[in-house]
DNA sequence: CATAATTTGTACCACATGGTACAACAATTC
DNA sequence: GAATTGTTGTACCATGTGGTACAAATTATG
């Protein structure tokens, strides 16, 4: 029946999706060949052409995918952030997940991103369609907080969100080329306790 | 004679050296060809086997010579840091670097090290041994300024070193994939006003 | 069932890749 | 100037690379 082959269509997809990920998680894209992919994924090459067509494709069909995930919540971190206590875990999470994995890698987004030149137009516009909704999450919930008069009015939103995104980008690949996570604990460290500061009116919930 | 010698070597390799250090900056290591570096500074392979011998040898070489290059104060940014203006233009130099190039690029160690895995033992060696001498002059430079009653005691130089990297970093990583300075402008910005705040002792003399 | 559409297997291709072999050339030292 | 050392040119190679061609199999739909 048709729901049949379509989850059939999209299982053959997603597992080569899910491969690539993985792969260019690890090693970039540049650092990972599409028969690196293929052979894992136990697909083959009129597959990938299928439905891909092009390695950018494939790179553009990775990142929203990833997407995907991180919007609905299917990663173990994310950007759905509603109290103060969920936000100082935001950086947690990212920790936690490279010490799960031997600090091996860094956030996908910027590792992927960090590999694209500005002839990979596709790719690019998808991970800056990611980019620009993760700064608005942060940004949202800065503003939330704002509006119920929980952080002081010099506290600018967008450059608190692009801060904690830039320490998490910055944490993560440096803890990655170290291998230790000394060097985003610290970082986070301090960058709640700044933000910590900016806060007014009740106590300090956060962990 | 001798020094012709000697200079006329290190001419070449000092030019093989060069291109693979602008070639993996902008498109990291995995993104460049021995064979483009070969084209670019016009040599053959018979000079790269004779002066590196593998690719990763020469990763290695360009590490420790762009190590040597910011340690003598040779590049637009570095780690000369010796009064609190000196730290707050740390951040501005890497910001000025960006943008005449466009955005184009990040930070050449984080580009070359991200793409490292635990295979490229020599290299990443290299790039963790720059890695540390520069936490270790930003951590001075906030030790010393304590030692001069600069900072209030709960400062930590060592995490305050960290969290400038990680901003630095990120901030550029991010940069480049908007081709934008913006992110990285907002996240110093913050980290600036932060740091700031944990001065004591005087006016705050920074730009 | 027939037929159309989707999905997959096999073979192939031109070119890029990192690296080797080895002779020729140039410079330095004795 | 002979011998040693350092440097370069040319040709080559096995394998990896992204991508194509096309037929065969599988699946949906009339």
């Amino acid at each position: 029946m048709f729901i049949m082959s379509m989850a059939q269509k999209r299982n053959t997809k997603l597992r080569m999706i899910n491969s690539a990920l993985d792969l260019f998680h690890r090693f970039g894209v540049n650092g990972t060949s599409v028969d690196q992919v293929l052979e894992k994924s136990k697909t083959g090459k009129s597959q990938f052409t299928h439905y891909f067509k092009t390695k950018e494709g494939m790179v553009s069909c990775v990142i929203q995918y990833l997407h995907e995930m991180i919007q609905t919540g299917q990663t173990p971190t994310g950007y759905d952030i509603k109290s103060w206590r969920d936000f100082e875990s935001w950086f947690q999470k990212y920790i936690d997940f490279q010490e799960s994995v031997g600090c091996e890698r860094s956030c996908p987004i910027g590792t992927i991103g960090g590999d694209l030149t500005s002839e990979n137009k596709k790719a690019r516009s998808d991970v800056l369609q990611f980019l620009e909704w993760s700064r608005g999450k942060l940004k949202t919930f800065f503003l939330e907080r704002k509006a119920a008069g929980e952080l002081i009015p010099e506290a600018r939103p967008q450059e608190l969100a692009d801060f904690c995104i830039s320490i998490m980008q910055g944490g993560m690949l440096l803890n990655k080329m170290r291998r230790d996570t000394e060097m985003f604990k610290n970082s986070s460290s301090l960058a709640i306790k700044y933000i910590r500061t900016l806060r007014r009116s009740g106590k300090i919930d956060g962990a």
